[in-house]
DNA sequence: CTCGTTTAGTTAATATATTAATTGTTTATA
DNA sequence: TATAAACAATTAATATATTAACTAAACGAG
């Protein structure tokens, strides 16, 4: 039987799907001047107040050389800022200014909505078994 | 109940399965001095013998701008030629060289060997379901 | 026929990804 | 305690993504 043809393989399922979730999101991003990637780690900070560059680059999946010019840019904007670790001085914490908080209340609603319309014509089962699926992807290597 | 994390979020879930898998078949690539962008051209043009790039841009998810240089380089490895079309001057086809579609025997079954790899922890009960998700997903709004 | 509009491809400007190498610190070990 | 190894962050070089603007060719209504 044929390799299965390419369109119908994992990795342009997992493309495609992005393509057809993420210009939803990035229509909102762009409304406050972010970027998907600054967007990224505004949304971690939000839920961490303190953070070093390598925990972020693992919790947003956005490689450190690239990380290096997203945070300049963050902090161009006014939004985060670093700070050396004093106990480990290789380490540099990444933090959101006041500006930076006050985004969340107005940029989160704008994104749940979206994420509720894509949520919304699975069933609780089908998302589940979806989401159980790419975890199972996710964890390929750590299996044991 | 706390809109759920952002780790667990569909996007940084699709992010994450890519993650893992991409660099198992970009290592692949790189040992033929390909590109991943670079070998899902090549990947199309084994399927289809000529093509044009907008349906080219289509089928490999990678939007037309991006898609000017890389077929640059790939011309220049001498991997595929453009084409322009008779019938409507505006189009131009790509089509694989010879030492282009000589590519194929030598990739694809390394690619398959890695590809069955990761299917193979799955049930084929569990591999439909995530793959008939994905698809949901990426169909999104061509429903009705 | 012709002018406005759509279409296919391209260019431009900026941001990010990938891979490898580098810098400055810490840690482990002899 | 000197020194090699490990580590966190960064730099560098090249490739790709994103968004907008642009060119040339084809199309369609008047």
């Amino acid at each position: 039987m044929a390799i299965q043809d390419f369109s119908q393989s994992l990795p342009m399922m997992l493309y495609r799907a992005l393509d057809e979730i993420m210009p939803k999101f990035r229509c909102i991003f762009n409304e406050f001047a972010l970027t998907e990637q600054q967007w990224r780690i505004l949304r971690v900070l939000w839920e961490h107040d303190k953070i070093t560059l390598g925990r972020l680059s693992d919790l947003t999946l956005i490689p450190s050389p690239s990380l290096v010019g997203i945070v300049d840019r963050l902090i161009k904007a006014n939004l985060i800022r670093r700070e050396r670790s004093d106990t480990d001085r290789r380490m540099i914490f990444v933090v959101a200014t006041e500006e930076g908080r006050n985004l969340e209340a107005k940029v989160m609603p704008r994104v749940n909505e979206i994420y509720k319309e894509i949520k919304e014509p699975f069933s609780k089962q089908q998302w589940g078994q979806l989401i159980d699926g790419l975890d199972q992807i996710s964890h390929l290597n750590k299996k044991r």
